[in-house]
DNA sequence: TATAACTGATACTATATTTATATCAATTAG
DNA sequence: CTAATTGATATAAATATAGTATCAGTTATA
């Protein structure tokens, strides 16, 4: 069982390293190389990003992604619901025709409650807290330039 | 973005009807007609619920399938794990041959965290709860009999 | 003891979702 | 002018989920 899909996944490591690069534009393909994504699939997840009006772009030499909202701002639970849709614990447990009144259901109710569990969890977690953690590893920030770097915010 | 699959969903409710029924064996014919599941498909889910010893079968005419386990020992967790894998947030974020050590990694924590969470909600729902829940609905037990018991349910 | 109601096992098909690639037009720095 | 870039969109490949079909073996019961 896979919660977080690999669009998801290039997204939030897409966010830390515009994070991390705040003020400049980075192209697809260098986030791409360094991060080691498929650069055509990744560029999807850009669009539908700029799109959510999460990132800006910039077209021609010397363009790119650059991030224009707060950090703080954007919780893993937004980027699961633009890319996988909202969090769905179960569809109803029964056939639909006959949970006409889904309110009052005992296993509606667990199964909500489930849902709003997970649901504030993934809001909790923002690419802005990410980047702190990452910053407290590495704090000169050179982490996300390099294959190297990258690895060293592993260890 | 869909948390529980058809198996699961399958599962839970079929345990649920030979939780109610307890004791004697009930045929996956039976369990398909009142619950509205694909017959063959049905079959299989509970098959695998067999070679994880959860319920017990007879085979034969008057046979068919019965609970085991202790419903209360039965959390949806491990019904999740058997039928979709265990839970996984997500792959390593980064590459694996540049993600060396796990442990210290600031963004494995942070997932891995949301997996406990995650993992503790599902195993704390077990088939015995939802058993107590429906008969605090429904004190007589004919429910699951029929389509217009599931019905009541519901409502 | 024949038969119909069952499960065991397994192979297969269909559908949906996820992941990835390819192409071409438009923009822009140098 | 040109190479590096994004915008937009079409398509393919890979994987996972959902569902079907078949046949052999078991057993209550008529
Ligand atoms: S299962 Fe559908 S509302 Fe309860
Ligand atoms: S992302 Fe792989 S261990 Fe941190």
């Amino acid at each position: 069982m896979k919660v977080l899909t690999k669009k998801t996944d290039y997204a939030i490591r897409a966010l830390l390293m515009l994070g991390a690069k705040r003020g400049s534009y980075v192209s697809a393909k260098a986030i791409a190389v360094e991060q080691d994504m498929p650069y055509q699939f990744l560029r999807g997840v850009l669009q539908e990003m700029i799109r959510h009006d999460l990132i800006v772009s910039k077209e021609g030499v010397q363009g790119g992604f650059m991030l224009e909202k707060d950090p703080d701002e954007i919780g893993v639970k937004q980027l699961i619901e633009i890319f996988q849709g909202t969090v769905q614990v179960s569809e109803c447990m029964f056939r639909k025709q006959i949970c006409t009144n889904r309110s009052r259901c005992v296993l509606r109710h667990e199964i909500m409650r489930i849902e709003h569990v997970v649901n504030n969890e993934f809001e909790q977690v923002t690419i802005g807290k990410l980047l702190r953690k990452l910053q407290a590893t590495n704090t000169l920030m050179p982490a996300l330039n390099t294959v190297e770097g990258l690895a060293s915010i592993t260890q």
